[in-house]
DNA sequence: AACTATTTATAAGA
DNA sequence: TTCTTATAAATAGTT
């Protein structure tokens, strides 16, 4: 769109290139988001220039939420393409869909194809339980995240409470005419501690 | 670039939603590869139908690794805390069975192996509801009450922080002869926070 | 799924 | 970089 045609191919220029990818960046980003808004779709895009600078765009609900579905879809190794010989280890989805294509093809031409349909449905029952096997590994990654966090809560919380106790003690021999603290809040701190046990 | 202009907002009618979904989703995953091709940049797109069906593109090298760098960059996300309720839910599973059928649609053309695609569809709905297996409804709800305890610690923490302002305040006035309670402790709470951030 | 009137993006130039 | 402008491309509404 622009005073001549282009070619889809390296710019050799590295001015003009540079100065196409701000251009078509922008546009790039521009058109991520206004996919989202028009058809409520969530949209996660990241850009990395030659150069190592990073953009991204991402709609509503973070990225990450977006970008763990595609993690577990294209779940690994993209060496691991030939299914039958390489003994089908990891598989992305877009590498299942071109094999179930192929495989189709095959079967299409094939009379006998009973027997190739039969491999076909064990490859993809392997499919899925790697898939699943991919899951669980996510899961646990969240889950000792979600440890972490609880760990760190916790340091904070005795550190605290700790400051507070140390604030009530030296107050207590000035006669302390503040208000308790205790009651200064609507909760009790140690009640929740309790549910945590 | 239609017969009229766009606001750009959800489009109301379901109809021409999915329409516009189709074209423009079309016409950025067409931008995205021409971008990374003529400025060699890494791209990574992905985009979500509301509907929950998935696209992607991303160039050369994987899309994990270009997504691993917007990861450390935007490090914890808190809304990422329910992504195991939300994402995680055996999306990928139901993404394959999906492809399958069409696949098996189109294969239908072909006379002498409906019967046994037939067959095959459904040993693949099984092995998807085997999926919901023991392990990861128990890892589901190991996460569910993690979170519950991270949630919980949180509040214990805000009403902490609250009483410990609420104190300091009330020192103040006194013409506080203590110590500074931010000293009397090794860590600074207000660190640990941001951790978790 | 095509068509086409328009809008939008952008390549080249200033 | 930024703007301008001619032209290519995308796409909204239509069939």
């Amino acid at each position: 769109m622009g005073r001549r045609k282009v070619e889809i191919k390296r710019i050799e220029d590295k001015i003009s290139r540079q100065v196409t990818f701000c251009k078509r960046r922008n546009g790039l980003l521009e058109k991520a988001r206004q996919l989202s808004i028009l058809c409520e779709s969530s949209v996660a895009l990241v850009i990395v220039s030659s150069t190592g600078k990073l953009y991204s765009f991402s709609s509503g609900e973070s990225m990450a939420k977006i970008l763990s579905r595609v993690e577990i879809q294209q779940a690994d190794d993209p060496e691991t393409s030939d299914l039958a010989e390489k003994g089908m280890n990891y598989l992305s989805q877009k590498e299942l869909l071109e094999i179930v294509q192929c495989k189709l093809e095959e079967a299409k031409s094939d009379n006998a194809s009973i027997d190739f349909l039969k491999s076909l449905e064990e490859q993809l029952k392997t499919a899925l339980s790697v898939t699943r096997d991919r899951k669980t590994e996510l899961m646990m990654d969240f889950v000792k995240t979600l440890q972490e966090k609880e760990k760190l809560l916790r340091e904070e919380n005795q550190i605290l409470t700790s400051q507070l106790s140390k604030m009530k003690k030296s107050l207590k021999p000035e006669g302390a005419r503040v208000m308790s603290p205790e009651k200064s809040s609507g909760k009790n701190p140690r009640e929740t501690l309790l549910l945590l046990k």
